[in-house]
DNA sequence: AAATTAGGTTACGCGAC
DNA sequence: GTCGCCAAACCTAATTT
């Protein structure tokens, strides 16, 4: 029933078989054009855990869970096919005409179950594993939205839902720029690199994503904060970044190397030096790169560090 | 703590298979 | 899709300053 070919070819409304259908990326909604049913939503928001996961974690909650992310949007009552009401009474007419309705609405939302149920786990995936790594919730809805467009593109079957949705992760984190490096990723999601990177690129090929090159202005933030740097200090290194670009010391490096070489400059400058070690391990960039970085920056630079 | 050195590893685009 | 290749950027580890 599904082709190969994408969404355009295979999709139609559901309701009145147009295949004149919008999709909206910032609400993640496929609309159809001719009849105005809203075929899909990424319905994205926080809610507790409610699938159990293999290692530890919290997995604790109370109540039922909220009706995010739920793969038939929270219609997961039955409509009994009887025209009668809980005592067995035959319900009046206008009574038997909402049932219809409602029978209509859940036939509709059972039509592709399967992929929906994919969907369900792939976002409970990107809920924890973003929430692991303290990703803002709206990295998270992106995420939620590449992951729909995937399905959508018949990219998931073969692969797993994991790396499929760690991708999506960072995906959404590059394009909003929520500073996780790649060794982060695989770090907070226990998804290997390989898988990983394989998926990234499959997805960025495909949907025909255009991100910009990270750039290392990206980390500072992050970096600054972790090392307990005053403000002056992060703007310092902004600065610095911006003046190692003119001299071509930035494109080609690895965005994480350079924000922690220019970190250690700044924060030597403005007298509130960290050592090597200590940018080292909050950056995942080892000691000898950021040395090199820079030293690279100084002798550029004609800057006199002591 | 920082620097140096040596040697191994990864990412990437591309073409071949 | 995977493999092999490339060079540059990175890494680890040991040692010295």
């Amino acid at each position: 029933m599904m082709d190969m070919e994408g969404v355009e070819d295979t999709v139609r409304c559901e309701d009145c078989g147009s295949r004149n259908l919008d999709l909206d990326d910032k609400r993640g909604e496929i609309t159809c054009l001719d009849c105005g049913l809203v075929l899909q939503e990424a319905i994205v928001d926080q809610g507790p855990d409610w699938r159990s996961f293999d290692e530890g974690g919290d997995n604790a909650r109370t109540g039922a869970p909220m009706n995010v992310m739920m793969y038939d949007k929270g219609l997961s009552t039955d409509v009994d096919w009887q025209n009668k009401d809980y005592s067995g009474k035959r319900l009046p007419g206008t009574t038997r005409a909402q049932f219809h309705r409602l029978r209509k609405w859940q036939a509709r939302a059972r039509v592709s179950k399967h992929l929906d149920r994919n969907l369900s786990v792939a976002f409970n995936e990107i809920q924890r594993m973003g929430g692991n790594m303290g990703l803002p919730k709206s990295v998270r809805e992106e995420a939620a939205v590449y992951y729909r467009r995937a399905v959508d593109n018949n990219l998931i079957r073969g692969r797993s839902i994991d790396a499929m949705a760690a991708a999506c992760l960072y995906l959404a984190n590059q394009k909003i720029g929520s500073a996780r490096s790649l060794d982060d990723m695989v770090k907070g999601t226990r998804v290997g690199r390989k898988p990983l990177t394989r998926s990234y690129k499959i997805l960025k090929k495909t949907l025909r994503l255009r991100l910009n090159p990270v750039e290392p202005e990206v980390y500072v933030n992050r970096y600054c904060t972790e090392l307990g740097l005053r403000p002056e200090v992060e703007s310092k290194v902004k600065e610095l970044i911006k003046g190692g670009r003119k001299r071509d010391l930035v494109d080609g490096r690895s965005p994480t190397g350079v924000a922690a070489a220019a970190v250690y400059i700044a924060a030597k400058l403005e007298g509130q030096p960290r050592t090597q070690r200590e940018i080292a391990d909050i950056s995942g960039v080892t000691e000898v790169t950021i040395r090199n970085r820079y030293k690279e920056f100084c002798a550029a630079m004609n800057i006199e560090l002591e």
